[in-house]
DNA sequence: AGGACAAGGTCAACATCATA
DNA sequence: TATGATGTTGACCTTGTCCT
């Protein structure tokens, strides 16, 4: 609390030149005490904050001053901004603090350093609502140095050349041009196109990389969120998957959410039981995850799937002695 | 000189945390 | 659980400067 309130106090005297303690006060919410021992605590950290007494006093920065997150890198900058999820912002009621806080980060950064911060919400994505993998996986191991040459090529703007090795397929080189990089539960993705076509590579797969000197082809203006989006979409609903409409007690959402591919929709009923949109490898998988689950979740759709898991119980229930009557 | 205003000093209350 | 150390804060008072 109280290092948000001295890095307030620098903002406050750096926009506004003298302040005396009572307004100081005034704006920080505390007693002019309280703001006269920050005053001293910021000046033995070597902020060079000066008083004049009397009449139009007030405290003041030594002119020329800046606070010194200049002394930031180019990789810390970037982290710092790309740590500021927008969503993630949104969530707790903080867009607004956020976007502030941004402005305020990229003020103080070097002139070299603004145009590449500026420009990265259209290439750096951080855990987007929609993720290709629902099932829990462990974290993706990338050599770092693989990782720092694709996001140089990324925020760059220059061709990549990666070896890459798709599933069951040996690693081969190919080059491609980058749009942007997405991380979902510590595992990244780089979204590119390869003689024009839309491709999604994921990190761990690419064991080496090279910026190559010509510019990428990449549209003018990019929503990264929303490229995402649709290709997560296209993934999902690709292949032989199959997507089940299940009611279930919300205690149990975490075994199914683990077991399924992924989670399209999800809402609560009036009950306050949840209602869940998702996808299964086929139709095998969906039958096995719904069993598992036992009295505390109901496919309601398709059709198909609660004939199975009836005809399943039915049979259990015949095969130890009870006697069984089944509606529709 | 005296009043107004602002910084600075002292003390006590309170909250939090570690330890016995 | 009780106790002490520590950090934070506000109330009250003093000191310094400016203006009339």
């Amino acid at each position: 609390m109280r290092a948000d309130r001295l890095v307030s106090l620098v903002l406050l005297l750096r926009q506004r030149g003298r302040l005396s303690a009572t307004t100081l006060a005034r704006e920080l919410e505390v007693s002019t005490r309280t703001v006269l021992r920050d005053i001293d605590a910021l000046s033995a950290a070597g902020v060079p904050v000066y008083a004049e007494r009397g009449r139009h006093g007030g405290f003041s920065l030594l002119p020329g001053f800046r606070t010194e997150l200049t002394g930031l890198n180019h990789d810390e900058a970037l982290a710092l901004l790309v740590a500021g999820s927008r969503r993630g912002a949104q969530a707790f009621g903080l867009g607004s603090a956020l976007a502030s806080a941004m402005l305020k980060v990229i003020d103080a950064l070097p002139e070299s350093h603004r145009d590449a911060a500026a420009g990265l919400s259209e290439r750096l994505l951080i855990d987007p609502e929609t993720d290709l993998l629902s099932r829990r996986a462990p974290a993706d191991e990338v050599p770092d140095a693989v990782v720092a040459e694709i996001r140089r090529a990324v925020l760059a703007g220059r061709r990549l050349r990666i070896r890459y090795a798709a599933v069951d397929r040996p690693a081969k080189w190919r080059t491609v041009d980058p749009i942007g990089l997405v991380t979902v539960r510590d595992r990244g993705y780089l979204l590119a196109t390869r003689s024009g076509a839309d491709r999604t590579y994921r990190l761990s797969r690419v064991s080496a990389a090279q910026t190559l000197p010509e510019a990428a082809r990449r549209p003018d203006r990019v929503d990264l969120d929303r490229t995402w989006r649709e290709r997560s979409t296209r993934f999902r609903t690709g292949g032989d998957q199959i997507a089940a409409l299940v009611r279930m007690d919300p205690l149990r959402r975490r075994e199914l959410v683990d077991t399924a591919l992924a989670v399209l929709d999800e809402e609560t009923d009036a009950d306050g039981r949840l209602r869940l949109e998702v996808t299964f490898q086929d139709a095998r998988h969906a039958e096995w995850a719904l069993w598992q689950l036992a009295t505390d979740a109901e496919a309601l759709a398709p059709q198909w799937l609660r004939d199975s898991l009836r005809d399943r119980a039915v049979t259990i229930a015949t095969r130890y002695g009870a006697a069984v009557s089944v509606d529709g």
